[in-house]
DNA sequence: CATCGCAGTTAGGGGAATCTAACTATATAG
DNA sequence: CTATATAGTTAGATTCCCCTAACTGCGATG
């Protein structure tokens, strides 16, 4: 998979989330979503063309390649993660977690995703098991906690 | 507290970590931790001078002023916790856990920061509390858990 | 079918951060 | 005390990403 600036990685993102099944993205809507200029939009378009993950033909609207897809979905399933933990396992608010996975999943490695994900999966395992037992269960987090 | 770019973040850790009691950085220790030549960390301490942050007087050694401690501190802060919680709580490897807080402590909010702050606290707390009452503790990362 | 508005494009410029290469200052070893 | 190594500085170029301003294409509406 082609490296790409944590910028690039923005912009391939938002066509992923601004495509709809047979629809490609379109240049303001994508500058809206990032909150930056037509010009700089564009620019960056032909950037992520060049690299093969994007097709981009003039005045059309904006499709993924196989790659590009790969790319934006992986990029996409981190912040899915982070989002998913922050809320779920450190009980932050949900605009503030969605910020802060929308910078983090440009930054974090593989195995740090792979550990948060695996953290929300025991949590409910443990959620099922104490429950069925009819338990308290302490953890932070847990719906069924005893609180003061 | 002055806004600063993630560079300039990270230049004025490195200069908080270098600095001992009483001794400033060295331009060139700063440019090898951060991995970057003289003539670029150079440039960042005009920068950091300008905005009050630092003392850097022509061929001598670099200070921290009280507001660029304050700061440098603060980011310090965040790496400690990133980095305690990702070892302790997600169990993941140290070194991956430090180049993963060096990268999220200059974009994770605040409230993060403390919800994680709170969590390992918790986790320390129902340790104490179980293992007192002689209960095995199942959560992820108790050292007292049962495990297969 | 002319035109008007919006989408997209291009040109040009600026700031941030990096580099290389060449320079100057400082300090130390003989 | 001089020679030389090391530390720090400066100049100039490059890359990335953003902007504004001005332009072009397209399509809906009268």
């Amino acid at each position: 998979m082609e490296k790409l600036t944590f910028t690039m990685e923005n912009y391939l993102e938002a066509i992923y989330e601004l495509s709809s099944d047979g629809n490609g993205a379109r240049i303001s809507d994508i500058a809206e979503r990032l909150s930056v200029t037509k010009a700089s939009a564009n620019s960056a378009m032909s950037t992520l063309s060049e690299k093969g993950l994007i097709i981009n033909e003039r005045y059309k609207e904006i499709f993924l390649t196989p790659s590009g897809r790969e790319h934006a979905e992986f990029t996409s399933k981190k912040h899915q993660v982070i989002q998913e933990f922050f809320t779920k396992i450190l009980k932050v608010d949900a605009v503030i977690a969605n910020r802060d996975a929308c910078a983090i999943e440009h930054v974090i490695s593989n195995d740090s995703i792979y550990a948060m994900q695996e953290f929300i999966l025991t949590e409910k395992l443990n959620h099922t098991t104490l429950n069925f037992r009819g338990i308290h269960c302490a953890k932070p987090g847990c719906h069924n906690a005893k609180r003061p």
